[in-house]
DNA sequence: CGGAAATATTGACACTGTCAATATGGGTAA
DNA sequence: TTACCCATATTGACAGTGTCAATATTTCCG
């Protein structure tokens, strides 16, 4: 059976979350609804109850996959044989890339209330964003003090630095 | 005429603001309607209309009150004779005692959406607040490079890190 | 082949913001 | 004082929202 037809109506559950996407950063997130997105994949308005919950799981499960893409577009030269400023900058200039791609989607990943807070799978994406960021701020020798600083302090800064010039 | 009973039911709009500050921090956003407003203030459930326009216009009240409070907690020490440093930290403490005391009220002066965007009154406390801010960076040295790098970056630099961390 | 489980639909409900029409009362000019 | 105007508040209605229970449909697996 194809992968795309599988079940009733095909992988629901990724065609929500691209129809959630789609509405997003076509109209904002006051624009967004559960239903709108079920007549966009036509299907029926109580579709998504079994794939993600309540909107709050939908809504989640948008923003992980958008950590997702943002760690993507911070490790793009990874790969490659720069040298780790290259790569540094890379990874800053692919945050706010991201930031300014996404406006929307942005401002939802920072939303506290909207998200399930404690989605594991939510917490392993924003915890790969932040070790990307951390291994930034090692590099820039901002680990003076003790190694606790280097793991927090450090990092927090570095976030927050990227993180209000983008907003 | 007492000033809290104008016109039919007192002044409405800054009832209206209680309520919604109260509502918003006891039940988070989530828990704040328009509807509920009116009825804890006692009053039909369109009595806003004529105040506030809409729920964004509101939300936008609350938030400008918001930012007037932060400044005040900024500037606490402002007139004492306390040195430039002491004041500096008066400043950025301030600054994370208001986004602790006020976590949902905090969460939405930064939240794109819901709010107006372009008020006048909304920007006015913005910059008020961003001023104070700028005075920190200007006395930490960080204007290095030209004028435009000190009124810009520099705030802005600033800006992200204790908001990163309050956040 | 047949039951069990996953998946989707239907219908209903309470709640929301917003609007038009109407009512109410204060301020003010005659 | 009286009559009018306008700011203010109420009522009733509407479309839209998320959520749930009950039901139907399809797939999977023994």
């Amino acid at each position: 059976m194809d992968a795309a037809r599988k079940y009733h109506h095909g992988n629901l559950k990724e065609a929500f979350l691209k129809a959630a996407r789609d509405l997003l950063e076509r109209d904002g997130l006051g624009g967004l609804s559960l239903r709108k997105c079920a007549e966009k994949v036509g299907v029926s308005h109580a579709a998504p109850k079994n794939h993600f919950g309540n909107i709050a799981g939908l809504l989640t499960a948008m923003v992980t996959t958008g950590y997702a893409e943002l760690a993507v577009m911070m490790t793009a030269d990874a790969n490659t044989n720069a040298d780790r400023k290259r790569r540094r900058d890379q990874a800053l200039l692919g945050y706010v890339a991201f930031a300014q791609a996404n406006p929307a989607l942005y401002d939802l990943m920072f939303s506290r209330d909207r998200l399930v807070q404690d989605d594991p799978d939510l917490l392993q994406q924003v915890r790969a964003c932040f070790v990307i960021l951390a291994d930034c701020s090692a590099e820039l020798g901002w680990h003076h003090g003790s190694l606790e600083d280097k793991a927090g302090k450090g990092q927090v800064a570095m976030w927050s630095l990227v993180h209000g010039y983008a907003q």
